[in-house]
DNA sequence: CGTGCCATTGAGTCAATTCAACTTAAGTGG
DNA sequence: CCACTTAAGTTGAATTGACTCAATGGCACG
């Protein structure tokens, strides 16, 4: 199928004409970069770094991140196994880059993607494609910064995450990130993702067993938290 | 220096790394693709019609938004002469494109663009740069509608709006958008633009001859009411 | 068994919205 | 060219959704 297999399934709604589901098979790339750990928290590139390698996620969650001269920060997207991050290189990274738990990746120093994209008609498809893929979801995000209710971000959060799990058991959903997390990507407190989360658990449509789990008890009211309400 | 010249110059602060200036002459790209009108308002394309063809801007402005099903609006991007839409093809378009004013377009087939993407490297590093420059662009909105507050982002969007108009006297400002459109651009009500914008006039950073028109007095205290003040 | 981090809940505040009145500018047709 | 109509913009007053501030609960870890 694809030399790179990178994939990002950080999608809503599967981008009509831009399927690339997730493959997480060791891919013939793992030779081309090496393998690197990081610990909870730690950063993998800083936003204004020197973009010299770019990483495919094998395990752990990473949040990509800019953050403001007084300490506004906005979450631009969480990265999972099988994504691939920092790929939209200018000279410097645009984004903040930390791992949200203890995270394993595989670097591949940019000049050889470059080199490998040009030579490789099907890598240069892939990361444009990804490329794609990761504009058209900053583009929703904005309609959801811009436009939705709390509630709705939060219910569209919970959607969108829901999702991506898709194939472990449907109802259980991992949130690798904390409160404060889904804050930022949402544009909201954390006091008011709380709010909605309790207000999602007492609608029961959720339950929350522990505070990395999300159990969806009732998926298609969730759903219709994400639209207008009345 | 470019086979296509596509340019956008959507940009806050110059890109670091990506600097495609803009050039607008005839370029050669010109016969390979047929001049189209449309007036003030017309779709030129909407959300989820089939991406044929990619549009440069010849003369005019023209907003790309995305609709909810309830009505709210969120705009994306302004697009100006020299500007390049309809390029981030999946094989829908994701957004709509409107026109501001009379607009003068240049229509290029999908399949066209892409075989000449394929043959010519210098074409194919331009489609890529464009599509990294509306990534780079849309993560900075994104900032701007999840963490800054009304008077920022007015004052952002007045900053965003002087470095385009760069080439022409630097303080008078063309605006071609309604109050709505700069509304539904930076996820504010018309009424609160309104209301910012007079703030500014109150302070005597900018003024307001009419509407389709704004001249920055002072510039340096714009920037400033950009940045959260204390 | 503290100590610290994260999450939750409540109470009060405030920035931005809604609702409403009014002004100004831009067509349009006689 | 002017009267009429409509669209766009501005301003004020009241409302509200989300925020700030503050207190409390729960869990992990040394």
């Amino acid at each position: 199928m694809s030399a790179l297999a990178l994939s990002t399934r950080q999608t809503n709604l599967p981008p009509p004409g831009l399927s690339h589901a997730a493959e997480r098979r060791p891919s013939m790339l793992a030779a081309l970069g090496n393998t690197v750990h990081f610990a909870r928290n730690n950063t993998i590139f800083g936003e204004g770094d020197d973009a010299e390698y770019s990483y495919r996620i094998l395990c752990g969650a990473v949040r990509l991140s800019k953050m403001m001269s007084d300490g506004r920060r906005q979450i631009a997207e969480f990265a999972l196994p099988g994504d691939f991050i920092g790929i939209n290189w200018l000279d410097e990274h645009a984004m903040t880059a930390e791992a949200l738990n203890d995270v394993t990746v595989v670097a591949y120093a940019r000049g050889r993607l470059e080199r490998l994209g040009d030579e490789n008609r099907d890598v240069r498809t892939e990361l444009f494609d990804k490329l794609r893929h990761d504009l058209w979801a900053a583009q929703n995000h904005l309609v959801i910064l811009g436009r939705q209710s709390a509630l709705e971000r939060v219910a569209g959060f919970l959607v969108q995450l829901m999702e991506r799990n898709k194939d472990r058991d449907g109802a259980r959903i991992d949130v690798p990130m904390t409160r404060q997390d889904i804050a930022d990507y949402l544009g909201l407190t954390i006091e008011t993702v709380c709010r909605m989360l309790t207000k999602l658990k007492s609608y029961g449509i959720i339950a929350i067993p522990d505070r990395h789990t999300i159990t969806v008890r009732n998926a298609a009211a969730l759903r219709r938290s994400t639209e207008p309400e009345e």
